[in-house]
This record gives C-alpha cells, structure tokens and sequence, in this order.
DNA sequence: TTGACAACATACCTACCGGTATGAACAATT
DNA sequence: AATTGTTCATACCGGTAGGTATGTTGTCAA
C-alpha cells in the first residue's frame, strides 16, 4: 500500500489534468478516479467533496504556477526578458502536443465565473487564483517601469489587474476558435498596449510560427 | 391557444434570462419551461434540443445586442461620444436592481469556452456571438482613429479582438469578484491603453461610484 | 496477540436531467 | 362531418453523477 500523501497528489494532479482539457462541470469524479487508478472509496477518503477536490487542485496548481513565475521573473533578468520568458511560458502552456495547436485556457478561472452562488467554495478558489495572478503581473509591470520601457507612469496594482483580465479573456477567445497564430499575435499586441510599451522596446521577431510544428524553446533560465 | 411565435420566443427570452443569472450548464430544461409558464411537451415541440435552444437564444441575444449597438455607435456621435455611450451601456448591462450591484459576465461567450468538443453547436454559436461583437469594437476603434484620438495607427481588426478579449475577462474577473466600483475603474482604463487613446482625451469623470444605487443614465439618444 | 486506526475497495442509493411516447384540444381544409 | 396538422400537456424512461454504507486489508502500538 503506497503513502496517502501519493494517493492525494495522484488525485490533484490527474483532477488538474483533466480540468484543463475539458472543464469543471465535465469532469466526474469517476473519470478522475479511474484516470488516477484508484476508487471512489480512496477518493472520498481523502476529499470530502468535488467541489473540495477543485479548491485542492486549484491550490495546487496555483502552487505550480508560482514556482514557475518565480523563474520566470527572476530578478537575473531584464524586464524586457522578463516579459520574453512570460510569453513563451504562454504559449508552451497552451500548446498542446496531441493532435496540433489546441487552446485551453485556465478552468479554474472559468469554473469560478461560472459557478453559481451555491458552491461558493469553488468561487473562493478561483479569487485565490486570480488575486495570486494579478501579483505576479503586476510586478512584471512595476519592473518594466522601473527599467523605463513604458510611455507613462502606471498604477501597478491596477495594471496588474487589467493584464489578468486580458489574458484570461484571450485564452477563452482562444479556445473558442483554435487560431494559435492568432492567439500569438494578439497575446503579444495586447500586453503590449496595456503595459504601454515604448514603440522602440516592442519586438514582433519573438512570435513563432503557429505553422511549424517545432516546440517553443523557453527563454528561461538559458 | 397563442401564437405559436410567442411560444418560442418566451422560451428564448427566459433562457437568455437564466442563463445571464447563471450558466448553461446549470440551467435546466424544466427550470426554463417552469420560468416561461410553459411545459416539456411545448420546449420540445419548438426545439429539438437543450444545444439548439441555446444556440437560438445566442442568436437572438446577438440581434438585440447589434439593435443596442447600432444605437451607440450612430454615427450622429463623435467617436469620444460612442466610447462614453458603450461605457455607460456596459454599466447598465451589468448592473443587475435585484439586491445591490451584480456583474454577470456574458454567459454566451464564457458557455463556448467551456463546451465540450461534443457540443459543437454551442461552441458555433458563441463564436459567431463573438464574430458580431469584435465587429463592433473594430468600428469604434476605427472611429476613434479617424477623428484623432488615437496615439499610434492601429489594426482596427486586431484591436477589435483585443477589446473583445479584455471586455469578456473583464467581465468574468467581475463575476468572480463582485467589485462593481473597480469594475467600472477597470473598464475604462483597459479600454484606453488598448486603444491607446490620446491623454488628453481621456476622461475619468463619467465614472459613477458603485456606493450611489442611481441608476445609470444613458447617453445614448440624450 | 489483539485492538485500533488509516487507507482503501465494492456495491449501492437517490436525485436529477435530457429526452421520448402518447394523446388531447383546437384550427383549417376538403 | 371527417380528416389532417399544429400546438401543446402529462407521464414516463434511462442514464449519469455525486455521494454513502459497509466491508477488507495492512500497519503499528501496547
């Protein structure tokens, strides 16, 4: 018998997996058991709920995307590179290998949207999720500032906000219509003038083609 | 016996409410039938399924949003005009009487980005949802442009889209959190760095406090 | 050795929800 | 008057999904 705390993640993880690739409402607790390899009896052992589960899972991912973001802002880059390293990251996260370009966006955000007033846990999660967002964008525009690359003085925290909300609307747009070109140009153009980037710090040479079929190469930690 | 017209039209209407108030998934056959006043055997007799309601709803949300828009975007206003006209319709759209401020987001669009790939239907039916408003915004920013108010040439197309994305995340970051005053703060701001509007064209005065419960007056045909 | 408890596995329950089968009421047509 | 088709109303079905009740296995402490 494995430890339990294999048996939690192994849930997370699988519940976090299949949340991305379809969502919140399509997913049931038997299609996570049995993706996971175990059963009901384990699952509600270890979670008292589905919707304990998506918080779980939630936090979880949000722990994982910190860890990523830390990397990714690392104080040993630039701004610029800063900024470089955050579109790549994008774009790998919503480039999914099987069967060319797909676009998923965040479920955890949109099951938050979604969810109605009863399950106010799922919505708390997903305000978890945002909050933890916006603060990473908005350090990534205090530092942009800091290195003069924007056209006027920003309100960090706000910007940070406006960044989040773009971004998360632009990968439901994504999912919507599958256009991963698209989806590559417009994630560039709009954090570019909703940062306001300087016209001379704007670089359109960073945009893989959606039409070769290579990996991203990330920036990170070249 | 009423017109058989009316019948499905009730039918739209009441889903295009509940589904506003909620979302696709969460809404039943019989809650929209009890909603309407009418039974099973009629939703069934007017439309072959829950996916093709949904898509005829969408449609119809689309034609009353373009009879709306039309008016906003006349061209009897200045295109500062029309920014303030969308501004305040978008207020008054998310501002729901019943029991303080409540922002809702479009469901249309968010129900597409969470379909399935099973549901094709209602994944053609928001994108063309959001086909019809992109136009919208192209033109407005299209406008914008050629009165002036535009600090750098832009793909109208382009930002079309952009403001689209940033208005649906807008709108789902607002449901999540329930902040009509930022709400409002945020909008205008995101739409004038999208734009990319001229300093001195901004105005920050038009933006009602979220404390006061008037009820917003429209520009719109003043 | 034995009791206790954690960590499951299996079977089952129940509520709901999309969808169907069938028939009644009424109108227009022939 | 008989027929036909439209417009609904009622009753019901079948699958599903979240959740539960209960049994089983291994482990560890006393």
């Amino acid at each position: 018998m494995s430890a339990p705390i294999d048996t939690r993640l192994k849930l997370m993880q699988t519940a976090t997996q299949l949340i991305w690739d379809s969502n919140y409402d399509n997913v049931g607790i038997a299609d996570i058991c049995k993706q996971a390899g175990v059963t009901k009896g384990a699952f509600y052992h270890h979670f008292s709920s589905k919707a304990e589960l998506f918080a779980s899972a939630c936090k979880y991912d949000c722990g994982e995307m910190n860890k990523e973001m830390d990397k990714v802002l690392s104080p040993r880059f630039t701004a610029l590179q800063q900024f470089e390293n955050f579109f790549a990251i994008m774009l790998e996260k919503q480039y999914r290998g099987d069967g060319g370009t797909q676009i998923c966006g965040c479920p955890f955000f949109t099951a938050g949207a979604q969810a109605g007033c009863e399950e106010l846990e799922v919505r708390a999660a997903s305000r978890e999720l945002s909050d933890n967002g916006v603060i990473y964008f908005a350090a990534l525009a205090r530092n942009l500032q800091d290195e003069g690359c924007l056209q006027r003085p920003v309100d960090a925290e706000q910007l940070g906000r406006l960044l989040h909300q773009f971004v998360q609307g632009l990968m439901m747009h994504g999912r919507i219509f599958q256009d991963f070109a698209q989806f590559c140009l417009d994630l560039r153009e709009g954090l570019y003038q909703l940062l306001g980037v300087k016209e001379e710090y704007r670089n359109y040479n960073g945009c893989p083609s959606a039409a070769s079929n290579e990996p991203l190469q990330k920036v990170v930690g070249k």
